[in-house]
RNA sequence: GGUCCCGUAGCUCAGUUGGAUAGAGCAACAGCCUUCUAAGCUGUGGGUCGUGGGUUCGAUUCCCGCCGGGAUCACCA
């Protein structure tokens, strides 16, 4: 459909050369193989029968054609096999340059010729591995962050945000066009709470008058509430109540509902208190989106869609795909899908959290030419998203299959689970904040920046926290649940963000002194004419990993995982950091050579820089 | 109880559509700064891939059972 799976740009948009537009070498190899095998043993096997791989690190090769499967065909041992096809494609693939043959692998060495073409050929500006828009570009609406307004974001929301972002990031470098949208769940009971413990406890307290943050003022109240609930329903049951009665019938709980009531019929003085509070919040997440580099093409309310969906349940309930029971409740038999049945409407005729999702869903395709919708939301609402396609499936939408839940792990502490109510979440402000920190005294004692002024400085400290921070999350498979250990994320050393933003930064400082020494201009390099001779084994490995940066790209974006981007960046700058280490490359005395390793590594930063950048994080000039 | 997910080094994680002797980082120990940033580089030790079967030329990967952990099945969102 938009790209085929086997090719891409190795030049940008300017560069169009004789390789600008060529295959990768797996699928050359492939067709090789396939014509080979065809005349061989007179069989036409499937692409997906053959299995051609990277070889493995401790042989020598590029590429690895397993020859098991074409034995039926052959009819000879797996090593007169692999010898055949070694043969044959020397003769008919000039990429290939030797092979050799162990077991029942055949591992191919691409020539020197062909990376070379791969350097000189290439646009290494920031378009390499990306692929633009065009007129048929998918339209992919994704919405993450989704918070609640009677708290402030915590560590599994920092999760939620930057997979959101770093998704849409990748999606975009794919090809597609992304809508990033953002649903705010702003209405309903937990809200009245907090703002009912406001009205009875805050004695007019505001973000201005006390100095908090309006998201953690409002949470607070929130908490409030809970621990006033939680003496009310105590000393009820004291006086001889049910726990579950006094849970029901304690003041506050009374008092929230009916404010929720008033709220539903438009009440002017709490819909003032609503306004205001939700107001508060809305500054506070301001300030955290901009913190953790997150954005949003069009943020939805929910207080401003959750009737939407009542209108499409009533129309499925007449279609007779919806049932309604004694009490006016309406329901959707799901037990023929191996599922429950599920509520649609209460019995009072208002809408629930599916009723609303349906609702918001027929809206969005309304709006918008949506080919695809990724929802990033925890695994925790796995079956929610499950009942959600199916019953938009049963409503007759046939857009009902492209919607998509990118479910995510959960974020588990060191000390067990987060809790908002029991206080052991990690606050996403605070967080933000200690690895800043944690980059600033780090800088310090190891006298980094001296030199710079202090707004310089408090720059690096920011990208360097955060990227620590970030890179650590977006690390891990994203399915997965995964450990969040304090102590580890502030570790800069080894597989972290620091570590690549290091080896940025060292390379960007030697493009700096090789500018100011008049050696080559800061963008101008350019490898020589005889790099096919020149590259060394280690230049050779870095050109190959540089190589595959836009399958990675690809890979990241056909499994939704940025994950694949953090190894891959990490195992490039370990690649580098090697290469710097062992070889000179300002005091290289061979012009030529040196051209090569000053081109190399402005390669290098700019896929770091790209691959950084599809991960939300930046990178530092120095560090 | 039904459905689904997870189990890889002491800890945190990689491991391509089934492929060769299962890899990193952290932690531990030992080296490398008169040379482009040592937030770096190099080396050592560390594994019955939870467990028992099955499928096949070949299983950490696919299927089944069991053990252990988690999520979910609300007139909450």
């Amino acid at each position: 459909m938009l790209i085929s799976a086997n090719t891409y740009t190795f030049a940008g948009s300017t560069g169009i050369s004789r390789m600008a537009q060529i295959t990768s070498i797996e699928s050359l190899v492939l067709k090789s193989v396939q014509e080979i095998v065809l005349k061989l043993y007179q069989t036409q096997v499937e692409e997906t029968a053959l299995q051609i791989q990277e070889t493995r690190k401790e042989f020598e090769g590029d590429l690895t054609v397993v020859v098991f499967p074409l034995l039926k065909y052959s009819r000879k041992t797996a090593e007169a096999t692999a010898t055949d096809l070694g043969n044959a494609l020397l003769s008919s693939c000039p990429i290939v340059e030797k092979f050799n043959v162990i077991k029942g692998f055949l591992n191919l060495v691409i020539g020197r010729e062909f990376w070379a073409g791969f350097l000189q050929e290439s646009a290494f500006d920031g378009t390499f591995g990306t692929t633009g828009i065009s007129e048929t570009s998918p339209t992919v609406m994704i919405e993450y962050s989704s918070p609640n307004t009677n708290k402030p974001l915590h560590l599994g929301h920092i999760r939620n945000n930057l997979l959101g972002y770093s998704l849409s990031q990748i999606l975009s470098a794919n090809g597609n066009r992304v809508i990033k949208v953002n649903l705010v769940n702003d209405r309903g009971i937990h809200i009245c709470k907090s703002m009912l413990a406001w009205k009875l406890f805050g004695n007019g307290e505001t973000p201005a008058s006390s100095g908090k943050k309006g998201d953690h003022l409002v949470g607070d109240y929130y908490v409030r509430f809970d621990q006033e609930y939680k003496k009310e329903m105590e000393t009820l049951s004291h006086q001889g109540m049910s726990a579950e009665d006094a849970a029901r019938k304690a003041p506050l709980m009374l008092q929230a509902q009916e404010m929720l009531r008033l709220w539903e019929a438009r009440d002017p003085e709490v819909l003032q208190l609503w306004t205001t509070m939700n107001g508060w919040v809305y500054q506070g997440f301001e300030t955290t989106y901009r913190e953790l580099g997150v954005s949003f093409d069009h943020i939805y309310y929910e207080s401003q869609t959750y009737l939407s969906g009542k209108q499409i349940v009533a129309e499925g309930l007449e279609k007779g795909i919806f049932e309604k029971r004694p009490d006016g409740s309406v329901w959707c038999d799901l037990t023929g899908d191996g599922l429950d049945e599920k509520l649609l409407l209460r019995s009072d005729g208002t809408s629930v959290y599916m009723t609303q999702d349906i609702g918001t869903a027929c809206q969005r395709f309304a709006q918008y030419p949506i080919d695809r919708h990724i929802y990033v939301v925890g695994n925790e609402q796995n079956y929610h998203f499950q009942v959600l396609t199916l019953i938009l499936g049963k409503l007759g939408y046939a857009w009902a299959r492209n919607i998509q839940h990118m479910s995510y792990g959960m974020v588990e502490l060191p000390s067990g689970k987060m809790k908002s109510r029991e206080g052991t979440v990690v606050d996403a402000d605070d967080l933000i904040e200690e690895m800043v920190q944690t980059a600033r005294d780090m800088a310090q004692e190891l006298g980094k920046l001296d030199g710079y002024t202090p707004e310089q400085a408090r720059r690096i400290y920011d990208i360097i926290g955060k990227g620590a921070l970030k890179y650590f999350i977006l690390k891990v498979d994203p399915r997965k649940n995964m450990m969040f250990d304090p102590r580890e994320s502030i570790d800069f050393n080894g597989n972290t963000g620091p570590f690549v933003q290091y080896s940025y930064a060292r390379i960007r400082s030697v493009l700096r002194k090789s500018a100011e020494a008049g050696i080559s201009a800061e963008t101008g390099n350019q490898v020589p004419g005889d790099t096919a001779r020149l590259l060394n084994d280690k230049e050779l490995s870095l050109t190959k990993m540089l190589y595959r940066y836009p399958r990675v790209v690809r890979e990241a974006g056909n499994t939704l995982s940025p994950a694949l981007l953090a190894n891959y960046v990490y195992e490039l700058a370990k690649e580098y950091n090697q290469f710097y280490h062992d070889f000179p490359i300002l005091k290289e005395a061979d012009q030529d050579i040196r051209a090569l390793r000053l081109a190399l590594s402005e390669y290098t930063a700019s896929v770091i820089e790209s691959a950084m950048s599809l991960m939300g994080i930046e990178v530092p000039e120095r560090m």
